[in-house]
DNA sequence: TCAACCTGTTTGGGTAGCCAAACTTGCTAG
DNA sequence: CTAGCAAGTTTGGCTACCCAAACAGGTTGA
């Protein structure tokens, strides 16, 4: 059960990841970015985001003009732009499929964004996809309609009986596979 | 934009998250666990697991006997049965429903289970419920089969120009709900 | 002109985790 | 009986973040 610990070893920590997503949106929003407009994002401090910065900036991610400014490297906006993605994809998937309240939503794919694989990302965005031009309609739209009915406000109890019978007759199947394959 | 940091303030980190959850596999599987047992199982020293498991067991979610023997009390099975039914839910949908090949989706599971909300896990419960009860059946089905079709193998480049242009979508949808409910 | 202000950097302090290495304990094989 | 080994703990070091506070530079209003 090694592996465990890839956690922090991702391409961009969570940290990293915020900084650079924050550091493109203000160049949409406004124009400019900052050290001090960056801090003031992210509700952090001056000195912790010039530290941060100097770290990504010599990792090529983050580049500086002449007049303080900052921006990404080709290299910055990817990784950005596809963090950026996955938390749309992700967002959507739990709030319009899952039915799960925007706030939640949008919460859970921010702490995620940044972990989640590519292929996962991607597919959760060809599901999406799919349901968005219709070829999984009726029953899917049904589905979600039932879901969102069901999960109405928030769960009192996790995991409540039934997830949890359901969820260990998952694994119990889980295992049985793996002594097929075996 | 403030909030982006309950990463860490959860109600367990990562590696708390896996402290608890192989103390309870290791009482499940052999009937005891030592602190040279979760070490190894974690692939750590033992000196981190003497660590951590000290702030446990101040926090009271581990107990150990006179015999050096681990134990979870109460509050740290509740823990660490829904980080466990959370890795199994979300591991599951990733696999099963977004056709991702089974390490890749354990990977992702393992690495956010203890982020995601008690209402998103939910929910993926009851959808996954849902499917395996068939009240989604053929078109469902269907559309999962071509998922997988699609998804052979690893994906090259993230975000796709058509994942990407779709995601650039929704998220001006969502501006513009946003607009509204204001 | 120059004090006040805003911006950015540096530094010392704190927490969380990891490791390596030294130490303590207790059991067990000769 | 004791030497040796395995298990657990402690300690010093390291990285990654955060903050507060001191400091350095540029702009600006009076």
């Amino acid at each position: 059960m090694t592996g465990w610990r890839e956690f922090d070893q991702n391409l961009v920590s969570h940290s990293a990841a915020h900084h650079l997503t924050t550091i493109q949106f203000l160049l949409d929003e406004f124009g400019y970015a900052r050290v001090s407009d960056v801090a003031r994002h992210l509700g952090i401090t001056r000195g912790s985001v010039s530290v941060t910065l100097k770290g990504l900036r010599q990792r090529g991610l983050v580049i500086e003009d002449e007049h303080k400014h900052l921006g990404l490297s080709d290299e910055g906006v990817r990784i950005a732009r596809g963090i950026h993605i996955k938390r749309i994809l992700l967002q959507t998937l739990f709030r319009d499929v899952l039915g799960i309240e925007d706030e939640v939503a949008e919460q859970d794919a921010c702490k995620v964004e940044h972990l989640v694989s590519d292929d996962t990302a991607d597919a959760v965005g060809r599901l999406l996809h799919k349901i968005e031009t219709g070829k999984a309609p009726q029953q899917m739209q049904k589905m979600m309609k039932e879901l969102e009915k069901e999960s109405s406000g928030t769960v009192s109890d996790f995991p409540s009986e039934k997830i949890q019978k359901f969820a260990e007759l998952l694994e119990q199947r889980q295992t049985e596979n793996e002594g097929d394959t075996k």
